[in-house]
DNA sequence: TCGACTTTGTAATTGATTTCACAGTTTCCT
DNA sequence: AGGAAACTGTGAAATCAATTACAAAGTCGA
């Protein structure tokens, strides 16, 4: 059932850096990513997988659970494709740069791809996230049940205004910004998701990195600069409003 | 201080098709454009601007609208490509698509490029927009104020839920979706924020389009799919979330 | 067991996007 | 007024991403 064992080539150096705004990839490269610097090894060298395949994974993994639940056993890049209306030619040349986990004739393990995909992503592995500024949006990230996902835990959450400083929101205590450094190293904190004012943003976000943070979920209408490494995404709903406006109207035409 | 009037060749027809999930383009083609279908026109064809670029300009609408607060004149593309972190090349080539804005030897009038993104975006229209679904997400939407940028209305919030039918939130009652044909005529509304829960947001969307939506921004964890002229941007928080763990993880190197 | 069918993995190709590089202008200083 | 410097706009080149196309391998029913 399970397909060929197969490792693979492990790259043996990756500077990830920020992705700006998806949109606004960073200057110049293959966006985030660096090719392994070619130590002579055995088989077949497997490139580093693009920025763009990456992204695309989750769905990949959101599908597959579908699937799982839904009591399929094996799946198609054909069908995988018809669901996710991509071609199916996409599919697999993005799970190649991972390894090969179909079978001819056949098609894909449910299970079995859904587990090496979440492997791959770190999503059996288990994530503490801080969230930074519990201002509306922050209490809304905190209290919405299910906003994380599987794998990730709402660990901590800080706050300078004093007015905020020692609630308790969704059963966590709202801690002072400088208690950052203390609890993400006590509490393991990975990931942080930024949701203050935008003239602060900037400023929290290099002292999260200080403290060691790698991963940044931005909510402000900036892209924070980060140092390599540390990863930044954006949610910025009003770009995409904006962007779609363009599309309605017809100004551009002139 | 105008730059050339130049007018230039009106693209003839457009056939906008939903952008799936920004990282789950739609298949094949030249993502989300068609070409003007040659006709002969004076000068110098432009070429169809592509989607990537669009959904760039929003971005530079915002970083001129601060460099005009700050009294900026003009900017030049080296510095407005260091405050995105972009390359100025790709900045000069992104506003080629819609005409010539600069001056050589100077840059651009900080005023002038502004006010030509925002008519070229049609940010200078004014848009209704509905809420549907106004459970948690909903509701924070509808209140978190400033959310709605400049030019963008909230009119309208429907909910099928009898709890939540006839509540004030944020100044607006509630209705139930049946009204939302009558309302969306009534109100002009062509932009609808989406925010019912993942089993109904693709029938949502399909009554939404057929009352004449061509604007989706949609917060469920799926991409709904929708006929060729409508729009949708999907707001995926997760995606990003599970995409970061892959390069706070070691896991991919076996 | 055979042969028609299905499906993967990937090399080669095509297509889209970004970057380069430079001619042509305008500015600015002396 | 003249020359160096600062810029834009845009073909051409380079890079990156998606698609095609097919050999190889597995499935399945008779």
């Amino acid at each position: 059932m399970r397909s060929a064992p197969d490792a693979e080539t492990g790259p043996s150096c990756r500077i990830g850096f920020q992705t700006g705004h998806p949109l606004l990839p960073a200057p110049r490269g293959r966006t985030g990513t660096i090719m392994a610097s070619d130590p002579p090894i055995r088989h077949q060298r497997r490139e580093e997988a693009p920025e763009v395949v990456v992204a695309r994974l989750p769905q990949y993994v959101r599908i597959l659970t579908r699937l799982l639940q839904e009591g399929a056993e094996v799946v198609s890049s054909q069908q995988l494709g018809e669901t996710l209306q991509v071609t199916p030619a996409q599919i697999r040349k993005d799970l190649s740069y991972f390894g090969r986990f179909g079978k001819q004739g056949r098609g894909y393990s449910v299970v079995h791809l859904l587990e090496r995909l979440k492997q791959i992503l770190g999503l059996n592995d288990s994530w503490n996230v801080a969230v930074v500024g519990v201002g509306r949006l922050g209490r809304a990230i905190l209290s919405y049940p299910g906003f994380t996902p599987d794998g990730f835990q709402l660990v901590a959450a800080f706050d300078d205004d004093p007015n905020v400083v020692g609630q308790a929101i969704a059963g966590l205590t709202v801690k002072p910004t400088d208690m950052m450094a203390a609890e993400v190293e006590a509490k393991e904190i990975s990931i942080a998701i930024v949701a203050v004012p935008t003239e602060h943003t900037q400023e929290v976000v290099n002292r999260l990195v200080e403290c060691g943070i790698r991963a940044v979920l931005n909510y402000a209408p900036i892209t924070p600069q980060v140092k390599d490494g540390v990863k930044v995404r954006n949610i910025d709903p009003v770009l995409s409003l904006q962007s779609m406006t363009y599309y309605l109207s017809d100004n551009r035409l002139d």
